[in-house]
DNA sequence: TAGCGTATCTAACGGCCATTCGAAATTGGC
DNA sequence: GCCAATTTCGAATGGCCGTTAGATACGCTA
């Protein structure tokens, strides 16, 4: 039993043919899951779209809780890769609110507009098995320790005030993001101008910059 | 059958003991949906901890979505109600941003660590069947409507800049909030100190008051 | 304490859904 | 065009879950 074990499992010496349909399977997962949520969508609906019966699907994966796995995964690697390249391919002496409008604006993007997998994510994450959670959670901390690490680097050069706190500007600014795959339609509004409008707000405020000074003593936190 | 029509409803003559339990249940509801989503919970989920059967819920409602509905509604009137109440009791000669620090310290207060029944709405609405977010989504818009006119009455007031967006910071200020219900824990960080780093940020920004006047012309919008 | 409305229990039904499995079909190498 | 491996089919299984309904218990009033 101990050579069988492995023989159970799906996806064996990736043969050309299965890696399509595997594909095909997780982009009707990603979408499904995005539209629908987990427990409502039914692997049946995911082998319609993936044009095939719904037995079929596990030929190519063990269970669905397999596929919101891999789904919930390529979903965090997708921006991440996205947000890294574009603030990586941006000239090394750019300031930084460059820097941070490039990566609101991929995230933005990939979650608005060009991967199921990441939208996907950000709305089905908080239903999944506590199994699948914590796997995923892994690829989400690296993520937000990128953020961490480019504000952080932003506040040392001088463009985020001291006084902030930059986990909490961190999870505003994530939380303003990721909240927007729950209303953002596209049409109304550009998902660049959306992006530009919170890199405003974010940096220099909604509020007239008078009052810097003359807040009361109590409240305000230096460190953490 | 025209007269049995309305024998098969529940909540008939609300007798006293009957709206107790009533309560138990929406209770007992609330937190399930809020802790493990909607499809994840079931009847007896529910019943187990409301100390009663899975089948007695339904001498009191006539079916799952049935309460859903009623604890998604609850879960906006009762933030509605406090954040109403806290700017309310202000005195009216109040600066913008102390109302909008007693809203912004509100809202967050219900959703983080009062009310099951708001939580339970910001995590589970979008799962919700298509006819109970129709009717809840009415709520929702008077609640956004009311926020829309705070913070119109702000940008009047001049505490609030003429060139910002007023639909994109209200989204981005819900968004942030909201979305603390995915990471907040109690412990760390006070609800309260939260509410004033997200209010600080928001209105002076996380950035040094430099460059108000040296952006670029292309991308600012002025009106919509 | 008899009796009536109120509230709960218990067992069952019916449907849906993830998963299994053996048979059929398809594919690629020779 | 044949064989073996790969892939898909389709029907069946078993379990869970929302919902129902009749029987049972509870609590109050007279």
């Amino acid at each position: 039993m101990s050579q069988q074990e492995v023989s159970t499992r799906s996806r064996r010496t990736s043969h050309p043919k299965s890696a399509i349909t595997r594909q095909r399977i997780l982009d009707a997962a990603a979408r499904a899951f995005s539209l629908k949520g987990y427990a409502a969508t039914t692997i049946n609906d995911i082998a319609m779209t993936a044009e095939m019966q719904g037995g079929s699907i596990y030929y190519h994966f063990e269970s669905k809780d397999d596929i919101l796995q891999e789904v919930l995964d390529v979903g965090i690697t997708r921006v991440f890769s996205a947000v890294r390249l574009a603030v990586g391919s941006l000239p090394a002496s750019s300031a930084f609110s460059e820097k941070l409008e490039a990566a609101v604006t991929a995230h933005l993007t990939m979650l608005l507009q060009q991967s199921d997998y990441t939208s996907a994510n950000i709305r089905v994450f908080e239903q999944a098995p506590a199994a699948v959670k914590r796997q995923n959670r892994k690829l989400r901390a690296a993520y937000g320790e990128y953020w961490g690490r480019l504000l952080s680097e932003g506040q040392r050069a001088g463009a985020i005030r001291r006084d902030v706190d930059l986990m909490v500007l961190r999870l505003l600014l994530l939380g303003a993001m990721n909240w927007a795959a729950t209303w953002y339609r596209p049409g109304d509004l550009a998902v660049s101008e959306l992006a530009q409008n919170v890199c405003d707000i974010v940096l220099n405020g909604a509020g007239l910059d008078s009052n810097h000074l003359e807040r009361s003593s109590k409240g305000r936190r230096a460190r953490s």
